[in-house]
DNA sequence: GCATTATCGATAGCATAGTATCGATAGTCT
DNA sequence: AGACTATCGATACTATGCTATCGATAATGC
């Protein structure tokens, strides 16, 4: 399910090259995976293929947006906008998938009134506000560790439903929302860990994945 | 494995507070995880609790960075300075889990020989260069998906065996070199998908998880 | 037209991750 | 001191995701 996005990427650039059938074997041999793996995958999306023949591209592509939610754009509001905040608010890949960062908040002054990546940037007084007004139910955290239970909390008492969380700490939601934690010390402490294990080849003991 | 990190973030926090000991039932109260689960994944590190009592903190926090090897320093390389790798540049939990970043490449010259949160950045020519010469192994792709693919090639011709691909799209490596893609929109994808699975509330059909 | 081959969907088997149950131990309370 | 309770580790069970096998189908080549 977190494949499908990546299999849209890599249809939608052979769709603009023309090609109009795709085969799982195909997809799978761009990947590394295994093409049953690639068919199950696609299978749950509702597309059906034709043996000796695979997908139709744009048919495929459109079961998997329908399936993954891309069809219609949902809306975010985003606070923090440090470094990380600043890279997500110009990321050109939300927009391909039906997400909109409307509006950025931050409790730094200076900062407010002005424009990042062409998104407005407010006082953090006005989240709540703003984000009923807009009828905004989702957010994303790109502020520092020490604030982020205090702007989830925030969000919460905003209306939001579903938090995007990328500050390296854990926040507490009540039931009803959803957070979604990013955490890229873990991915990257798994690469570590991998290569770790792969120079001490095939020791046994450790078996790391994912 | 991949909570371990967060684990040990909460657990640093405690420390501080000089709460010197921690039952699995307190740590998987802050996350809303079983106790159990918590007390199987501290098991694999090799840490060992008493009954009754718990984990003494600082035993366990050493256990934790003995087994995500955050012990010795892991170096990296980054390519790509644009917001997201400026970001990654100056983001300050690497250094508590033992990676630095060493040096950046972009191939804008404008940007080569300046400095960006403090780490120098070369042009992407020298990327085989510093590597072999720095004994670097590991690599960090925050470019363009266009280019991911051969920055990625250049990583392997330079010898490092891990790759870490922030790129909306997959790059292949060849056997023997570690690749741990990030995928943002999947993260973000799944995010949208359990919100409307909420509001569809208790609808049988997908269950989503992760 | 018929054999061959690529590909599909479905079913079954295996591996890993998560959940539950149980006895053992070490504090706390009366 | 003895009952009580929180917590541990070990074992067993369940669920989910991945891999393999199989028959069916449609294009290609002779």
């Amino acid at each position: 399910m977190r494949r499908l996005p990546v299999y849209h990427h890599f249809l939608t650039g052979l769709a603009e090259k023309g090609i109009d059938r795709v085969s799982s074997t195909t997809v799978a041999r761009q990947f590394g995976y295994d093409p049953i793996k690639v068919r199950k995958d696609l299978a749950l999306t509702g597309a059906v293929g034709r043996p000796r023949i695979g997908f139709v591209t744009r048919e495929l592509l459109a079961h998997i947006e329908a399936f993954l939610g891309w069809r219609q754009t949902q809306e975010a509001v985003l606070v923090g906008c440090g470094a990380l905040g600043s890279a997500l608010l110009g990321y050109e890949g939300f927009s391909q998938c039906g997400w909109e960062i409307l509006v950025a908040f931050d409790n730094d002054p200076d900062r407010a009134g002005t424009r990042i990546q062409g998104k407005p940037v407010m006082p953090l007084e006005r989240l709540s506000e703003v984000c009923r007004q807009m009828n905004v139910k989702v957010g994303i955290i790109t502020a520092p560790a020490k604030s982020a239970q205090k702007i989830a909390d925030m969000m919460v008492d905003a209306g939001l439903r579903g938090i995007w969380n990328f500050a390296p700490t854990s926040v507490q939601v009540p039931e009803g929302v959803i957070l979604q934690q990013e955490n890229l010390l873990a991915s990257l402490t798994i690469l570590g860990l991998k290569l770790k294990n792969m120079k001490s080849e095939r020791k046994p003991g450790l078996l790391i994945d994912e």
